[in-house]
Order: structure tokens, then sequence, then C-alpha cells
DNA sequence: AGATTTTTCTATATCGATTTAGTTTAGTGA
DNA sequence: TCACTAAACTAAATCGATATAGAAAAATCT
């Protein structure tokens, strides 16, 4: 209210080369904007603009905030930025902690993490459990405005999650796709390349009675495997049976029991496409204790992520699947969705390469 | 500076029990402090002591606050909290992305992430890569204030990262032991007793020249198998060597060809210990393609987070890991060294049961 | 030269929560 | 009845960054 005697205006100190005060700072104390303007003799919200290069910011200017921003080693703080702009520089990766796909899992982890190790944004870890809502870390997160972006997997064809994000315009990421898969950011392994590449690689070794243990069926990428498994089987003239009261996805010991019924029921079955390592397992486990010899008897076509199943059974012909490419692109694909939302959104395929 | 003409007081409105004003919100927007001071007539100070449950807020404002606060779902912001008292309200998992230790990993930031999540933490993922100095993510956290705690693993008998975090008094959690252990936080599983049972195991089953593939000496736990093993070797007579040029965190590549040379050089090794599950495997694979029997001539005993081994090989010895008690534990000790620094730190033991 | 525009800053308000320093009312004691 | 204390609030400042409005100097135009 009061302005009598108060100087304003600008270039009071402009063309200043070298530092004005070199006050000591507070030990121990993080540098801020404050500091910065102390140092420079510029106002705050100048050193703010000059740092995000705004257009009406001198070019001296901006090199002097930007050469004592780098001496003293700013670093801006995230709790005023995300108050005054609402952005989080988080990305939260919604963990289904369910079955054994842990491996799966720590990989792209791992890979995330590492990709955004030299972005402004954390990951943090939102975890639900099997038999919970899949909404609820969803809304959780949301509502309560704890990231920027979401990033998940599971994807259904209908996800309703999803459809909630979409309606939202909350910048998200899908581990798989859904049946909108061209309005929003994903990634996925090319199941169909690979329920293809699963019956024609056991075709050409002479197997004729392939058993199949998808995943779940709700789940986008059971339907790639098994309809692109179905047609592969029609072309090559070979027999396709599907696991009936077992997926990949049902844990280690259903999948053995499952697997060793099936052979049990039908003798016949000389080869089986396991669509997880851990599954893969199971099934090597099973055919073994019933006589069945690998590579010989009958052959297990499977998915890896880590070079694993080699190690244990050179016999098992297993595909690569790119765990640490998903990683880096989901991540990449997420900050584009906050970033840029109106470009389109970034889709990535990981095409398994043939079989040597 | 001008006062004139205004009111304040307390009680201005003490002892209504209705809303007084029941303005509807702007749509969308979360609510806050200030909304409930809207709604209750009371300041906004007021109603943050009034949740904080401070002594010098009225009994009935308390109730009054804290029911309009359940009924518009509201929670405190983040970013105003940190911003205000510097708490970040998360946790720092450092994750190691070395080796395949990732099953192992990949159930710790569940259980972690699942331990957390009724609390008001979040968990953030800080990689670091093989061959960086570890202190790099410990001094980027505490430097940029990111996180209240850190929680890390693959501890040293002198850790520098303890040291460094004990000197600044900045709350962690370690998983696994320092020569400091009975001055911080920390969870292990018990490395001596394994050892112990370990030989102890393979010796009733009449072993007698016991190969160890023990993890990095540099590792606190490596020491505490090392030495419970050849402690309980003498004691039993059998005879104890140690794996030479590959540790059990070499990679599955490096420790079948490791032990498969072991073999080689003395074919008279009938026990081989592994302090890990994926080592465990290569040991496996080692031994059958050399054409010993596993289980008759000659035994392997592991550790494992998930039930695994057995579903492969029945034969192998294997003793359970309690990952998800350590990740909730290594939850709790890190919160607790946040709010109750002077409360003595939490440590915790996994010990494993005996054989059946 | 005087008016006008452009350039480059500064001042102020704001995000949401909390801390510190008052201020008012009611109650107590003499 | 008047000073004095306790109880229960409110006011204002603060954390750090940024958006908006406004102001002075310099450059341009007439």
């Amino acid at each position: 209210m009061d302005k009598s005697g108060v100087v304003t205006g600008a270039r009071k100190s402009a063309g200043i080369r070298q530092l004005p005060d070199l006050t000591p700072e507070l030990p121990g104390s993080k540098p801020t904007l404050k500091t910065i303007s102390r140092l420079s003799g510029l106002a705050v919200p100048t050193v703010s603009r000059a740092l995000s290069d705004a257009p009406d910011i001198g070019a001296e200017t901006k090199k002097l905030v930007r050469r004592i921003a780098d001496e003293i080693g700013y670093v801006p703080n995230r709790a005023g930025v995300r108050l005054r702009t609402g952005r989080t520089n988080v990305i939260s990766l919604v963990l289904s902690t369910e079955h054994d796909m842990m491996n799966h899992t720590a990989r792209l982890i791992s890979s995330l993490a590492g990709a955004l190790r030299d972005t402004s944004y954390h990951l943090i870890m939102t975890p639900y459990f099997p038999g919970e809502d899949p909404m609820k870390p969803i809304r959780y997160i949301v509502e309560t405005g704890s990231a920027d972006a979401v990033i998940f997997n599971q994807t259904q064809p209908e996800d309703p999650r999803v459809a909630w994000l979409m309606e939202r315009g909350f910048p998200f990421a899908t581990h798989g796709r859904t049946d909108w898969a061209d309005k929003h950011a994903w990634f996925d392994y090319d199941n169909t390349a690979f329920g293809r590449m699963a019956v024609r690689g056991l075709a050409a070794r002479g197997r004729r009675n392939i058993l199949l243990v998808a995943p779940p069926m709700m789940q986008t990428y059971a339907q790639h495997i098994v309809e692109s498994a179905r047609d592969m089987a029609r072309l090559a003239g070979v027999q396709l049976s599907e696991s009936q009261g077992y997926t990949s996805d049902s844990g280690s010991e259903m999948v053995r029991a499952g697997a060793s019924a099936s052979l049990a029921a039908d003798p016949t079955i000389d080869g089986i496409i396991c669509s997880s390592t851990s599954a893969a397992m199971a099934v090597v486990a099973a055919l073994e204790s019933r006589g069945l010899r690998l590579g010989q008897d009958i052959d297990v076509f499977a998915k890896e992520a880590i070079p694993f199943l080699n190690l244990f059974r050179p016999q098992i012909m297993a595909l690569k699947e790119n765990v640490a490419q998903a990683g880096e692109f989901l991540a990449r694909a997420a900050i584009q969705a906050v970033r840029e939302p109106d470009l389109p959104p970034l889709q990535g395929l990981d095409v398994p390469s043939d079989l040597g």
C-alpha cells in the first residue's frame, strides 16, 4: 500500500559481470533461487526466468545466472515446483505383486528407474494385491496428485483403467495393448509373432500335437498369442489345444500339476508352448517327471526376459523378450505424454527375431 | 499497517455445530485446509492445528474439523507439507541392478511397497549401475532432499555409505549388517546359521568334501557364511574349500563354468553350498553336464527367496529366505528412524529354521 | 525533440501447510 | 470490581518457485 520512497526499476545493475555479493552462505543450507538472487543482485523471478530460458531475459543475464547456478550447484526444490505448478516430477509404476512374474517385474523396474535417472523424474512404486480392484491404485494416483503419469501392465482389451485415464486426460503408458491402442502410449511384446513363431518352430521339428499354456484370456496379450497360434496351426496343419484349468500365470506348482494332467490325458502331445519363463520351468519339470525326454519325445517353446532357460535345459526353444527396452520405452512414452500431450502417443513393439 | 475497523477475536463462531457455509466447491479441485476453513468458519491455522491434535484447540472444534475433513475427503497436499516442514514422506530404495539377484530384488520391492501402502510414505527407486560409485545415489538422496530415509543392501563391514549417513544423522536402514550394526537399523538373513546348517546338513548326508560358492568377500554376509561354514566344517570333521575366481554373484554362465572347473579339478567334491538361488541353478547345470547325479553322487545346499529350486530339482537342499519379512521390517525400521530418531534403531534377523 | 514502442527487469501474489506471535474472551482470585 | 491468568483462537510470516502485471531505460519513429 505504501510506495513512497521506493525506488524500483530495471537495469539497476545490468551489465555488472562480477558477482556483487559474495556473502558466505549459511552452512548446510541448500542453494535456492534466493541465493542466486543475492549473489547476482537480480530479483528472484528474474533468476527463475533466466534459468528457464524465458524470452524476456537478456542474453548476458542468462549467462551470468547460469554460471552462478552451476558454481553453487543449484537444484530446484521439488516441493516448490510442485506446489506452484502442480507438476510432481514423479512417475508411478503400478506394481502387481501377483504370481511369480517376479523376474520380469524386477527387470522392468530396473530399466525404468535407469531410464528416468537422468531426467527430473523419480519413479515411485504403487503396489496392489491380487483380488483388489485394479482401479484403486490408479484412482489414488490421480486423485491425490501423486504423479504426473502412471505406467501399468496386464492390460485388457477394454481396460477400465485406460478408459478412465483417457476420459480424464491423465498421462499414462501401458505395458500391453488395449482396443484403444491407437489413442494412447504403449509398449508391447509382439505376442502375435511369438505365437506364430512358436507353432512354426515346433512344426518345423516335426511336432504335430501342440499344447498351449497361455496367460488368462482376459488379458490382451493372451488373445494375441492364442489367435496367432491357432492361425499358424491351421496353416501348418498341426493340432493345437489350450491348457484347461490353469494358465501360465497360475503359479509353478499349479502349472506343473496341470501340465502333468494334460500330458496324461493326451499322451500324443509332442510340443508345448509356454508364454512365461516360470511356466516353462514348471512344464519341463512335469514332462521329465513323466519320463518324457525334452528335445526328443517332446519340445518346449517359451519366452524369457533373462537368459536362463537354456542354462537349465539347452533343449528349450526360447525367444528373448527385451524387457530393458520395454522399460526404457515406457519411461520415454510416459514423459512425452506429460510434456507433449498433443503429440501422437509413443507406441512400440518388441519384435522377436527368428530363431537361429 | 492499517488496522482500523478490523474486528478480530476468538470464539467468534465457537459453539456453532452446523456448517455455516456450504458454498459449493469448484468442481475438480481438491479440498485443502482452506476448504475446511470456509466450511467451518475457522481460520486455516486452527484447522491445521485441530487436525494435528494440538493442545490449544478445543475438543469440540477438533471434532467438528475432523468430521468435515472426513466428509469432504481431505488429504494433506504433499508439496505443501514438504515445502514447509522439509519432510518428504518418501523413502528411497537404492536399487542395485547388478547380476541376477533379480528375483530377490523384486520380492523385496513388492513387500516394501506393500508395507508402505497404508502409511503416508511413498517408495521411490534410486538405481545405480555396477561399477558406479555406491556413494553416488546416497549423496544424491541426501543432498537433494529427495527422501526422508534410504534403504540399501550389499553392505560391507566398514560400509562408507553407513559411515557417511551416520555422520550426518540421516535416517536409513540396511539389508545386511556392518561393523557398526549396533548403532543403526538393519535387517539381515542369518547367514551364520545358514553356513552352519549347510555344512551340518551335507555332513549328515555323509558328504566329506564340500565346495562353498560364496558371495564376494567384501560383503558382510559373505564373511558370515564363510566363517560359520569353516567353523562347522572343523567341528564336523569335513573338508571345506571355497570357489576360486567366481562367486555366487558372478552371473549364471560364469558360475556354471567355474563350478564345472572346480569339479574337474577335484573330483572328490561331494557337496556344494550356494548362497544364491541362481548360483544353485548354475551349479546343478554344471554337475549334471559332468554326469554327476544330484542327490546321489553329490548334494547341493542353497538358499532361496521363492520356492523354486525344489520344483526344478527336488533333491536340492534348500532353506527358505523370507524376503517379504525383510521388506516389511525394513519399511518399519526406516520409518522409525525418521520419526523416532532417539529410540534404539530396529534390528531384525531372519533365522532359518532347520530342515525337516 | 517528443511520443511510442521494445527490451529487460522488478514487485507482488500465489500454490498449501505450518510456525510464531499476538488477541480476545472467560474464568479466577483478592 | 479490577487486575491476572488460562483457554482458544486469529493474523501474519514462511518454505521455494513461478505467473502476471507493471515499470524504467533504451531504442525507434515521426
